[in-house]
DNA sequence: AGAGCATTACTGGTCTGACTACCTGAGGCT
DNA sequence: AGCCTCAGGTAGTCAGACCAGTAATGCTCT
């Protein structure tokens, strides 16, 4: 018999990769489930102790496995639950918090973030102007009102409301990937700005500016106008951001902001 | 004395947030590390059963905040390596993996996807024609003769070679959110296509609108002017992919393309 | 002395078995 | 019905062991 077999026939594709390890088999497994459909959001995992005997690993390994699906998002795991792990919705959750650290990391600046925003808020308006209901408009009405009352409690407090307005708009966007990335770039910003933002007397200027902003938005959603719904949100992230920003991002903010501005309307 | 002390005083705060775990400890340490720069990229992280010493905490706990540190990117290890897990410098590949995770997971129609990437893509473009540089052209012109090749090689080989088009303007675009995102949604987009772009008889004609259009996009890079640019953007790919929508999807993408339509010039 | 090679002393990856704090659900109580 | 108690099982954690693998050490040979 043969005595010394190499591990895989690798020698034939050159490309050293490393013996995969056991808890990256439960990995994969579960995010195949997760993919075909054969694992939905709120349907639970086996107990730890029943995956040892399913993968045929030791604990450690289905824990180290767990504690990788946790970290991106896949499934929630509570101590004495013997339920065993929960299947998550995909949220923005981890990738914000990726996102934030990737721009700690790489000093990418705040520039790039609002740009990004900028041009995932705009297409949101534009789809919500497209896609709004009856009861859609309700709710930017209650988000639009929760705003107001927000006026009198400082800065943060409307910083709150307004980022729930731009939620709203972004859940009526239909569309998943825009509202989860939104949810992601606008929770990321706010980390990073956390401090900037010091009490100010031109506070109370800037909340009703931007207050006028989203009232403008949300009478564009509700007249269906998606074009005008589209360019109000880019420039309204703009007045709403860019004073913090030095003098050659903003001029390339403006620039981004400017598009689509209907040729001898909105200012 | 006091017999039962409260965990932690959030009966004040009232937010219920569980213990946190030992290996959460060692992961968030560890970031901070990274983030106030005492660990840089290439530095090596002690041993496993030194880190048992220093954290005082079991191995397993450890081997799970080391599973966590590696799924998002800080830190590589390897079996047998004597030096430790090494500091991996900050890059956009967990970001990458994460959402394109994501874009799989939220079960994202077509539409939705196209959408979101017409989105990103026009954004790209107008921030390429912003920002472009002397190079930067040669870069696309690189890209451009590389499609004008694969127009003999078939359907295939011309998408790989539109992607990679693609790539490169997200790249000029100097917007790593823009660009990582971009880069996702593509990958997703051609997974969900994969077998649905069958040989057609109007490959042929396809292909050289594709090629025209991309042309024009580069035009309006070169001479920066970014509202044409992302117009160009948005009408391109939807011109590319239109054909594979139902009707009432292919109507909401049009509109989102329409957006920026310089009144009365391109067509 | 310097290049090449076997050895050695670790490493990370895996497994086992144990303990604790905790949650859930069943059954009994009011 | 609503509340309480409690048993059973769970995730979280730990200690200790083994294996396959790496790299630096020290040795040999030239």
């Amino acid at each position: 018999m043969a005595v010394s077999i190499p591990r895989t026939p690798e020698s034939v594709t050159g490309k050293q990769q490393r013996t995969p390890r056991a808890f990256e088999m439960v990995v994969d497994h579960v995010e195949q489930s997760v993919l075909q459909g054969s694992l939905k959001a709120g349907d639970r995992l086996p107990g730890e102790r029943e995956l040892v005997n399913r993968f045929a690993v030791s604990r450690s390994s289905i824990r180290e496995a767990m504690r990788v699906l946790e970290s991106s998002g896949v499934i929630s795991t509570r101590p004495g639950d013997p339920r065993g792990a929960i299947i998550l919705p995909p949220t923005s959750d981890p990738l914000r918090k990726l996102m934030t650290k990737l721009a700690v990391f790489s000093r990418s600046s705040l520039a790039d973030l609002l740009l990004y925003r900028m041009t995932l808020e705009s297409a949101a308006s534009s789809l919500a102007a497209s896609r709004r209901s009856a009861g859609d408009l309700l709710e930017l009405e209650k988000a639009m009102a929760r705003m107001t009352q927000c006026l009198e409690l400082g800065l943060e407090e409307f910083s709150r409301a307004d980022l729930n307005f731009h939620d709203v708009v972004a859940r009526i966007s239909r569309n998943p990937m825009i509202q989860i990335s939104g949810e992601a770039v606008r929770a990321s910003i706010e980390d990073l700005i956390k401090g900037y933002l010091r009490e100010s007397s031109e506070d109370r200027v800037l909340m009703h500016r931007t207050l006028h902003h989203h009232r403008e938005v949300l009478e564009a959603i509700r007249s269906q106008d998606a074009h005008v719904a589209e360019h109000l949100a880019r420039s309204s992230i703009f007045e709403y951001y860019g004073h913090l920003l030095g003098d050659s991002d903003r001029l390339a903010v403006a620039a981004l902001a400017s598009f689509g501005t209907p040729a001898g309307s909105v200012q």
